[in-house]
RNA sequence: GGGGCAGUGGCGGAACCAGGUAUACGCGCACGACUUAAAAUCGUGUCCCGAAAGGGAUGUGGGUUCGAUUCCCACCUGCCCCACCA
């Protein structure tokens, strides 16, 4: 009698066995091919893990120990990203030095990691606070200094109250810090700023290169990048020499500009102090808008707010009209170049604008052709009054209407000519272009009916009274009013006001136009396309095209105590001086106090014996940058220091860092898509373009695990007490149970919610698996050795596709048949357990050594070939259909001709019974799948 | 407002990439065996209607096809990301 399967000691043992044999100690002297697979390190934060957070880990995991058996050199390594944020806060608030802090929480994050049976090589383990670790971090920062990419800004930048720091645009969610959930404010601020956006369009094209990742992230960092393609147009000040440049994506638009906006705290505002003649009114609402949140400010679908410049007039260049200069809110200080034309008719944000502030709307694009469906006229008298046509209703559902002129348009007419010819066939008058005054696209005559991209028209009746103009031939009345008449006439239809209020000026229910068209109203650009009036304008008005990018550059200083020093010298003759690189790494000092200050300086500041130094230049007084890095520095690169982890002459040796990079398989959350991930992309391409690293990308492949939910189906957290510890399911179901369970639970990629019935599964899997070893014999039945090699061909499959559910599935119906048989043969059996052996590392060694009698440990096993030949059986079950439904299914031994096939389906009862008395049209073969029988 | 992803039993999901017996595998549930009893384990059953024959079902509606969960179009619902980005 087997002894039962007692995780608890199996566990125990082997991974105190794998530690002291090294089982998972990564050499380079190999010629095997290297598979560089990594898991994104964790901050140890005071919680320790939850069930979620090992979900990629043992993915990878078995990802590893399978390429490992296939034959590859594998690293798998493991640290930790301690500096920042969290566990500055954690120590603060539990009043312990957040050195302490980390090694304690590091220490936790081990043993429980080391509880799930991972296969780290942790001779490789780095931890981001180690000196000989950030030492590098500081050299990589000084190359970008040397190199002009960091630099010294006091912008204003956003800055959490709560956590006292500057904070990068990357780090605030919502307009709220993404650490504390506060409201993040603007403050100007002495800061070191990474000039990231010197990258930002290879950042953006190279993602065309990352073809194995996922593409929900790929458009995360696109949008993120956010490259919008314009032109770059300055407008003069009346009878001034200061200039206001502009950014739009619409320079086709030009025409249309009827006025501009600067954004509150663009710099010529201040500038044009004298001659703003209402500096007052003006300077009061720069205020305001400073001391708005940003969410307040940028609250989406508020009414936009806005002050004129009394005083000063811009030129636009396309026409020269002066046009009024405002400034608003709604325009962003830090976009672009912190200023617009606005363009009411074709830009929504500046028609709602224009509208409250009774600004021109020009329409200068209209929908081309193909595009409007209708167009529609008021005419105005010389009396001053208007011309409408009158429909007679007959009943209440048909109630009399009375609507301007005009109608749908015919096919390929173009906008006058449809109006010309429903004026003459309404009318029975000739118009002519000329008497055109205004022409607009709008839905606004959308009266039930789905017409989109309507004209509205003005003409002007010049010498045609409305005696000369007659009915038309379906029967409608001429209407004479004046506009306010129509307004409060009860059959006046609700669009036609809309029509007439817009005319009226209240300018209310009209829409931006915001496609493509024709030009119009833009002297010799007009009938050009608006995509050919892009370039065409900008070089009238002597612009440039260029585009811009929502990525901003890197916020790259912290005011807090836990984090690199910032490796520079403020010398007063010398200037800014990068510490030489003999002198890092920069250490942290040890201070009694490292709350953060408040008041824009860091902790560092308050340490005069650290502060101050020498100039390594002129080796006068000078004193050390006291702001710190933010937590992602560490991150940007670390996955180069574990090829090479303990080298101090170099962040990572050039031999080692060929051989393994780049990264073969990375697997983390999706969180760090739009920070880490194009952080580190930036740091590797400088380093790349430097000589430092050989590859432009460092991740080939990148994986993002789904979340693991509580099973109340909310976030695991302390908050709703739905936090499930890794440490206590190890001990009641063993590690190699939760493995399973874990990549049971659904496709790797989807998130899904723990399940406490349901881990009972894996577990009974495990326990048949090992009851199997009391049914081992010599003989394994041919079709269950049939299955095995399907298994392995299955099994293989989905670990390189990261589809563990189905290979686990597969598994599962091994094991299912091979107990119905009732033995298995002891060779099956040993290829089964390697199958096994990455998902339940612990079980499969026990029985490999300790039962099987192996002196190797499985892991180092190599892992089963499948013979095709043994899958293919001979059998096929041929599927009958009749008209698609399927009516039948038959099994033949071994391949049959499609003769055979139908003579056989024909015959069959069953189908006999569908086909009797019907012509058979067609019939289709699938070899050994199928056979449709297509009745008439 | 813009973009991405997803809708299949009581539940997690499989089949979708490459159209060909929809619901594999697991959980749960029901019944049975073992047991004084329970737990554990094992066995049988488990999409819906129907006695059966058969019919219906993969969010809804269309399309392509001999055949659609799978491909195409529109819509509905849910989740995620971005958002006054000029």
């Amino acid at each position: 009698m087997m002894a039962a399967y007692d995780h608890k000691k199996i566990e125990e043992k082997w991974q105190r066995q794998w530690d002291e044999e090294g089982v998972y100690i990564t050499t380079e002297k190999d010629t095997r091919p290297k598979r560089y697979i990594l898991d994104m390190f964790p901050y140890p934060s005071g919680d320790g893990l939850h069930v979620g957070h090992p979900k990629g880990y043992i993915a990878t995991d078995i990802y590893s120990r399978y390429q490992r058996m296939q034959g590859c050199n594998v690293l798998h390594p493991m640290g930790w990203d301690a500096f920042g944020l969290p566990a500055e806060n954690y120590a603060i608030k539990n009043k312990v030095h957040p050195r302490q802090a980390v090694e304690k929480n590091i220490a936790r994050y081990k043993s429980q990691l080391k509880k799930i049976g991972l296969d780290y090589d942790w001779e490789r383990e780095i931890n981001t606070t180690d000196p000989a670790y950030y030492k590098w971090t500081q050299w990589i920062f000084l190359q970008l200094f040397k190199k002009g990419l960091a630099y010294e800004s006091s912008e204003p930048i956003n800055w959490c109250p709560s956590c006292k720091t500057g904070l990068a645009n990357e780090d605030v969610q919502d307009g709220r810090c993404e650490r504390c959930d506060t409201f993040v404010e603007k403050k100007p601020l002495r800061q070191w700023v990474l000039r990231i956006t010197q990258y930002a369009e290879r950042l953006l094209t190279d993602i065309d290169e990352l073809a194995e990742w996922p593409e929900h992230i790929k458009e995360l960092q696109r949008n993120w990048i956010g490259k919008s393609d314009g032109a770059e147009i300055s407008f003069c000040i009346a009878g001034h020499n200061e200039k206001i440049q502009i950014f739009t994506t619409r320079p086709d638009t030009l025409f249309g500009a009827t006025y501009m906006v600067l954004a509150p705290e663009h710099p010529l505002v201040e500038k044009l102090q004298s001659d703003i003649t209402n500096w007052n009114e003006v300077d009061a609402y720069r205020h305001e808008a400073e001391h708005k949140g940003e969410i307040e400010r940028t609250a989406v679908g508020k009414e936009k707010t806005g002050v004129r410049l009394d005083g000063v007039m811009a030129v636009n260049p396309a026409n020269n009209e002066d046009i009024p200069i405002f400034i608003a809110d709604y325009v962003l200080g830090y976009y672009g170049t912190g200023a617009i034309m606005a363009v009411p008719a074709h830009d929504e944000r500046d028609l709602q604008f224009a509208k409250k502030y009774n600004l021109p709307i020009r329409q200068v694009v209209i929908p081309n052709k193909e595009q409007f469906e209708g167009a529609w006229a008021l005419i105005e008298t010389p009396r001053g009054t208007f011309l409408f046509q009158k429909r007679d209703g007959n009943a209440k559902k048909d109630p009399s209407k009375i609507v301007p002129f005009g109608g749908m348009r015919d096919e390929g007419e173009d906008i006058t000519f449809c109006l010309i010819r429903e004026l003459k066939e309404e009318l029975c008058a000739e118009f002519s272009k000329e008497q055109i005054r205004f022409l607009i696209a709008s839905d606004s005559m959308n009266d039930g009916e789905d017409i989109k991209n309507n004209f509205l028209a003005l003409f002007y009746l010049s010498d045609v009274s409305p005696t000369h103009v007659r009915l038309g031939d379906e029967g409608e009345a001429i209407m004479e009013m004046t506009l306010e008449d129509a307004l409060a006439h009860p059959d006046v239809t609700e669009p036609t006001k809309n029509i007439i209020r817009y005319f009226l000026g209240e300018k209310t229910m009209v829409k931006a136009y915001t496609g493509e068209g024709d030009i119009i109203n833009s002297g010799v650009f007009d009938g050009m396309t608006s995509t050919n009036a892009k370039d065409a304008i900008t070089e009238f008005v002597g612009g440039k095209m260029m585009a811009q990018y929502k990525l901003r550059d890197w916020v790259f200083s912290r005011q807090r105590y836990w984090g690199e020093p910032i490796p520079l010298i403020h010398c007063e003759a010398c200037g800014v001086v990068a510490v030489p690189e003999k002198d890092l790494p920069v250490t942290l000092p040890i201070v009694e106090r490292y709350e953060p200050t408040g008041t824009g300086e860091s902790p560092l500041a308050d340490i005069e014996e650290w502060v101050n130094t020498t100039c390594p230049e002129c080796c006068g007084p000078a004193k050390r940058e006291t702001n710190t890095m933010p937590q992602w520095a560490g991150s940007s690169w670390y996955y180069l220091r574990y090829i090479d982890p303990t080298n101090s002459a170099h962040f990572v040796g050039e031999a080692k860092e060929r051989y393994w990079m780049s990264v073969d398989m990375y697997v983390g959350g999706a969180e760090h898509a739009t920070r880490h991930l194009i952080y580190a992309r930036f740091w590797h391409k400088f380093l790349y373009d430097n000589g430092f690293v050989s590859t432009n990308e460092p991740f080939t492949t990148l994986k993002s695990p789904g979340l693991i939910y509580g099973a109340d189906g909310r976030k695991m957290s302390k908050r709703w007490g739905n936090v499930v510890n890794p440490d206590d399911v190890v001990d009641t179901y063993g590690a190699d149970t939760l493995r399973l369970y874990e990549m049971f639970m659904g496709p790797f990629a989807d998130a899904a919610a723990w399940n406490t019935e349901s881990i009972i599964g894996p577990r009974r899997f495990l326990e048949r698996v090992w009851r199997l070893l009391g049914a081992l014999g010599e003989y394994t039945d041919p079709a269950l050795e049939s299955l095995l090699h399907k298994t392995i061909e299955k099994v293989s499959e989905d670990i390189r596709n990261f589809r563990f559910n189905t290979a686990i599935s597969a598994m599962m119906i091994f094991v299912n048949e091979a107990e119905k048989k009732g033995t298995v043969g002891r060779e099956a059996y040993a290829v089964f357990v390697r199958l096994l052996a990455p998902f339940a590392p612990h079980i499969t060694e026990e029985i490999w050594r300790g039962v099987l009698g192996n002196a190797e440990s499985v892991h180092r096993a190599h892992w089963p070939k499948y013979d095709a030949g043994k899958i293919v059986s001979g059998a096929h079950i041929i599927t009958v259909q009749v008209n698609g439904k399927v009516r039948d299914v038959f099994e033949i031994d071994k391949d049959i001709s499609e003769d055979d096939a139908r003579r056989i389906a024909l015959a069959r009862e069953k189908i006999k019974k569908w086909t009797d008395g019907k012509d058979i049209k067609k019939i289709v073969y699938i070899k050994n799948k199928l056979v449709n029988i297509v009745t008439g």
